[in-house]
DNA sequence: GTGCAACTTTGCAGCGGTTGCAATAATCAA
DNA sequence: TTGATTATTGCAACCGCTGCAAAGTTGCAC
C-alpha cells in the first residue's frame, strides 16, 4: 500500500515535528532569539548535532517550509482562464491554495503554533516573505505564461512580458504582506483568506486616489 | 564654524568609511559569505573588536546606512501636493530623494561599490530590503497624513486611511524593488531613475489587463 | 533469525559572528 | 598640563553551524 510507509520515514516525520513544536513553543515564550539550539533539541529529544540535519538553519526551523506553486492542474487553470478573473485575483487564489495546503492532520497546531508566533512577531513574518523568492521567481514565469495565453501577440515581446509578469507578482505580494498586516494588527480576528480578497480588491484601485 | 569637526568625529567617519570600502572590495572578490570579520578588520587597519563597535554586524557594514526619510520640508511638500500628481508618484519621488542622497564625495565611491555589488547579488538586495522596515513604517504615516490633506473627510474613518496608506506603501516598494530588478537585469546600463519612473508608471495600470 | 547494506544519530573538534568586560590609549576642554 | 571623556583593543565566552568518523538502527534477502 501507499500510506503504509516504513518505520525510518515515520520516525524522520515524527522528529522533524518534534523540532518545530520545540522552537515554536519555546520561541512563544521567550522569544526566537532567546532559544538555542541545545535547548531545541533538548526539548525534542534529540542531540543538537541531529537538529542540523533536519533544518539547515535555526531559523528554518522557525518559519517552516516555504510553500511551493501548487499542483500543475491548478497552474495549467491559472495559466488558461476564462476571461473572468483578472491576473491579480488569479494569482491571490492561487497562492492562497499552498497557504492553506494543511492535509496533515499532525501538522495542523503546528501551523497554528507558527501562524500565532508570526503574528506576535512582525521580523520572524519578515524572515518568512524573504524566504520566499524561489517562490517569487516561479510565479514571475507561470505569469509570463498566462499574460501570452491570454494574449498570444504578446510573445513578440518577450521583455515587456517579462517585466509585466514581475510588477504583477511583486504587487501581488504586496497584497499578501497588506492582508497578513491587518489580519495581525487585528489580533488574527477574522478570516486570513476574508483579508486577502479585501486587500487585493484594493490592489484593483491602486492606480486611482479616489477610493 | 559648523563644517570644522573635530579630529575625533574626523577619524570616526575615516574609519567608517574604511570598513565599508574594505567589505565591499573583498566581498566582490570573494563573496559575502567567503570574507571574515577578521580579513575586514585587518583590511581596515583596525581590530576584529573595534569593527563592532563600527557595526552590530557583519551585514550591516554590507548594506550600508537604511535610508531615512528625507527633511521635513521634502515631506510637508509631499503631505499637501497640488493634487496634480498621485499618491505613488510622490513616494516615488520622495524615495528617489533619499535614494540620489550621496552628497559626500568621500562616500560617493562607496555607493557605487555597494550598487555594483547588490546588483550581483540578489540575495544581497533582499537584505537591504528587508532592513527597510522601519522606513516602510514611517513612511506609512506619512502617506496618512497625505491622504487626510487630500481629503480631510477622510479623518473620520482613520481605519480605512490606515489600511490605504500601507497599500500604497507596500505597493511602491513593488515598484521599488520592480525598478531595482529591472535594472540590475540588464547589467546596470542606463539610469535608476528611469527605470523607477517606467516602473511607477505600470503600477498605475495595474487595476487593467490590457495595457 | 542471521547478516549485510543503507541510513540515522551522535560526539567531537573547530570556525566564524557577536558580546561584555576591563585595561589601555587617544582626544578634548579648561 | 591635567583631568574627564571617549575610542581601541585583547580576552574569554556563547552560540550557530559544519565535517568527520564512530556507533546505533532499520531494511531486506536469505
Amino acid at each position: 500500500m501507499m500510506g503504509e510507509l516504513g518505520l525510518r520515514e515515520r520516525k524522520r516525520m515524527a522528529t522533524r515535528v518534534a523540532i518545530q513544536r520545540a522552537v515554536l513553543m519555546l520561541a512563544q515564550e521567550r522569544g526566537y532569539e532567546g532559544v538555542t539550539v541545545e535547548e531545541i533539541s533538548h526539548e525534542a529529544g534529540i542531540s543538537p548535532r541531529t537538529f542540523f540535519n533536519y533544518f539547515p538553519t535555526k531559523e528554518a526551523a522557525v518559519v517552516g517550509d516555504v510553500p511551493r506553486l501548487p499542483s500543475p492542474e491548478a497552474m495549467d487553470a491559472f495559466v488558461h482562464a476564462d476571461g473572468t478573473q483578472s491576473v491579480l485575483d488569479g494569482i491571490r487564489d492561487l497562492l492562497a491554495g499552498t497557504a492553506d495546503n494543511e492535509a496533515k492532520a499532525e501538522e495542523r497546531d503546528i501551523h497554528l503554533l507558527r501562524r500565532s508566533l508570526l503574528k506576535e512577531n512582525p521580523q520572524l513574518f519578515s524572515l518568512r516573505m524573504a524566504s520566499m523568492r524561489q517562490l517569487e521567481a516561479d510565479l514571475v514565469a507561470l505569469v509570463e505564461r498566462r499574460l501570452v495565453a491570454d494574449d498570444p501577440r504578446r510573445a513578440a515581446d518577450p521583455e515587456t512580458v517579462h517585466s509585466r509578469a514581475r510588477l504583477l507578482t511583486y504587487v501581488a505580494f504586496a497584497g499578501i504582506r497588506h492582508a497578513w498586516s491587518c489580519w495581525a494588527e487585528h489580533g488574527g480576528s477574522g478570516s486570513l483568506s476574508l483579508r486577502l480578497h479585501e486587500s487585493f480588491a484594493q490592489l484593483q484601485t491602486i492606480g486611482r486616489d479616489d477610493w
